[in-house]
DNA sequence: GGCATTTAAATGTCTGACAATTTGATTGGC
DNA sequence: GCCAATCAAATTGTCAGACATTTAAATGCC
């Protein structure tokens, strides 16, 4: 189709492009073998550190895994659910981080983004998943806990809340929103008392979802995304007053 | 932080890594310049090639940019949407067709997320956005039209309605599942009355966002997937009795 | 002072070589 | 004949040095 090698970009990059159409449009299938880099600097007539270039951009994005030795070379991936995952999470959380995205917006379309997920998860919820989630809640209510650990904790229900949807695709879209608000999360301080109110609320979720009730889940995530909200105003009233001091 | 290199990885591997993790940790800076290679390969003690090809790896994932000439170099990049876009379209789409996940799995997520932007949508929806959504039911409304360009249709139709959430967030979340389902979706042939049903059923969701009618329009939307399920199991059906003849 | 030229710095590419690693065949011992 | 150790071949990983290309700043001329 698009057969026309964009004249200003690298040669690399435009060999990089033609083996990932190559790869996308199905034209090599999983785990075949790519030419040697000899042979393919010989097909696209470039040097061998070129090719190499172009393949290490493939690599970077796991579209291709080498291996050295006899009958090694380079072979189109399998990719799993776990390397898309940590792509997905790498690019959330600079996107956030660098069109300064409001704790707002981020909040809001997380929130939204799980409640897609409540009608499914309270379902098909398993033992699992329950089990995960009020483990999670007892590990919130510890005291002594740091502010960090608090947060990756609450990353793990929210995680054990999208997973219960029992729909790979989807926890695999949201892997990035829930885990790309960690470093905003991570910014605001978490007191006893919110702490407590917060407890509360994955108490509700979690409840909900064991009885199969959808609307009462959906009706706590709304309480806790409003909730959030107030916490992350706060602190971000606390870092105007502090800056405009 | 994790300052353990991983012998078992190549030295460019390691390196990109190392500069990754220094600009995902705040390290460097939005356009902040990277050290020249020659600089980079004696500070880490390798030959340029080797800095090269990790440098083309974090080109890859568009965390940084060169430029050649005097005071050119490498740039810790501004990732945009647009960026984040492109990459989230490829993963998704590869992650779909490689796993072989099921028409309906990637279907029930599509419209889930959906329906998460669909209030949102109903409160802040534009004249722009309704207006391109018109225009693309207009669009599928013509006979004559290709199954592929039908499909190309339906899916700007769905973009505008997560953009017309208003939230950059949301949308780029989203792109991902709503564009790496096109391949899945070409493989349906639209006859004219499905297509009549699926326009009727945009037209819905469109006067719903128009009236401000988040209901409406999560009804029009559950219906659609339910008929998109429909359509996706008649196609599975008629290559089941094709392979199984 | 403004414009064309030069120059320097950096990436992009090439060539050739060697090291490291893995597989498969060969060879030797029993 | 069978098994193990060894060796050869193929391939990626790394290095060194060189040249081409591009870009912006510095320079000189008018």
């Amino acid at each position: 189709m698009k057969n026309a090698p964009d004249p200003k970009a690298d040669l690399s990059a435009q060999i990089a492009q033609a083996i990932r159409d190559a790869i996308v449009e199905g034209r090599m299938i999983v785990d075949e073998r790519l030419p040697s880099e000899a042979e393919l600097a010989e097909q696209f007539s470039v040097s061998r550190p070129t090719v190499r270039e172009a393949l290490k951009r493939l690599a970077a994005q796991s579209l291709i895994r080498t291996a050295r030795g006899a009958f090694g070379g380079a072979f189109v991936n399998h990719l799993r659910y776990e390397d898309a995952y940590g792509q997905q999470i790498t690019t959330s959380t600079l996107l956030l981080s660098m069109n300064a995205v409001s704790f707002e917006t981020a909040c809001e379309a997380r929130y939204a983004l799980e409640r897609a997920c409540t009608p499914l998860a309270a379902d098909r919820r398993g033992p699992d998943h329950l089990a995960t989630m009020r483990a999670e809640i007892h590990r919130q209510s510890q005291a002594g806990l740091s502010d960090e650990a608090f947060c990756a904790s609450d990353v793990a229900f929210h995680r054990a809340l999208v997973d219960a949807a029992g729909n790979p695709v989807l926890s695999y879209q949201l892997a990035g929103a829930v885990e790309a608000m960690q470093p905003l999360m991570n910014m605001i301080t978490f007191t006893a008392r919110s702490r407590e109110a917060i407890v509360r609320l994955h108490s509700r979720i979690a409840d909900a979802l064991q009885a199969h009730d959808a609307a009462a889940a959906e009706s706590a995530l709304h309480e806790l995304e409003a909730y959030t909200q107030t916490l992350g105003r706060d602190v971000m009233a606390a870092r105007a007053a502090r800056a405009g001091q």
